[in-house]
DNA sequence: TTAATATTTGAACATTTATTAAAATGTTTA
DNA sequence: TAAACATTTTAATAAATGTTCAAATATTAA
């Protein structure tokens, strides 16, 4: 297992950058940890599940700009969408904080 | 070893949420990658190591917010001042991304 | 005590991100 | 096809961040 740390490129650091302001934020944390256990879910059952209070609309850019920047996945079912993370390596984050 | 993430508290997702806005910058985690290895270094030296073009005032800013939110410690010798990683643990953050 | 060096601070401004509400899209059901 | 439901998109505004420069502070050396 390799800690050394130098081997990073600018541009992955620049990547690095751009995923971690995407989930720097505390509903977008908790989306990642609901979906940690009941992977996939919809957007309406995911508001419903979110602590704090969380409008569907704006469930739904929060889900669009992680999907956007590759934390999660989507597949749509009939009328609904079901969201899942895409790389489950991300959440060991909650762990080095 | 523990993959289960239900057990963290709004508080801490909001800690955790700061933790993270404040390293989600390519400078910043520059930063952290050389002092990674370097660890502790003073201002000035840390502005010479870093790739991309940093003032030394805005090098300034970066560790002064890396320190209040915990990130960073510095210790004081003479005019110069070497800032250190508070918990390198969070230095896994790199293999998550 | 003045000058030189290292770092921090503060204010101004530009840029990005977050939030809300309304309208639009797409899918199913009656 | 029209109504109902789930989600997305757009646009407007509010809030947070990033950046620069000039001035302030603190320490050492002349």
């Amino acid at each position: 297992m390799n800690t050394n740390t130098t081997d990073i490129t600018r541009d992955q650091m620049e990547h690095a950058a751009k995923v971690l302001k995407t989930i720097a934020h505390p509903v977008k944390l908790e989306i990642l940890q609901i979906l940690a256990e009941n992977e996939p879910m919809d957007v309406s059952s995911l508001c419903g599940h979110v602590g704090m209070g969380c409008q569907i609309s704006m469930m739904s850019h929060h889900l669009a700009k992680m999907k956007d920047y590759g934390v999660l996945s989507s597949e749509k079912r009939g009328k609904q969408v079901f969201y899942s993370i895409a790389n489950r390596n991300l959440l060991n984050i909650f762990h080095c904080i």
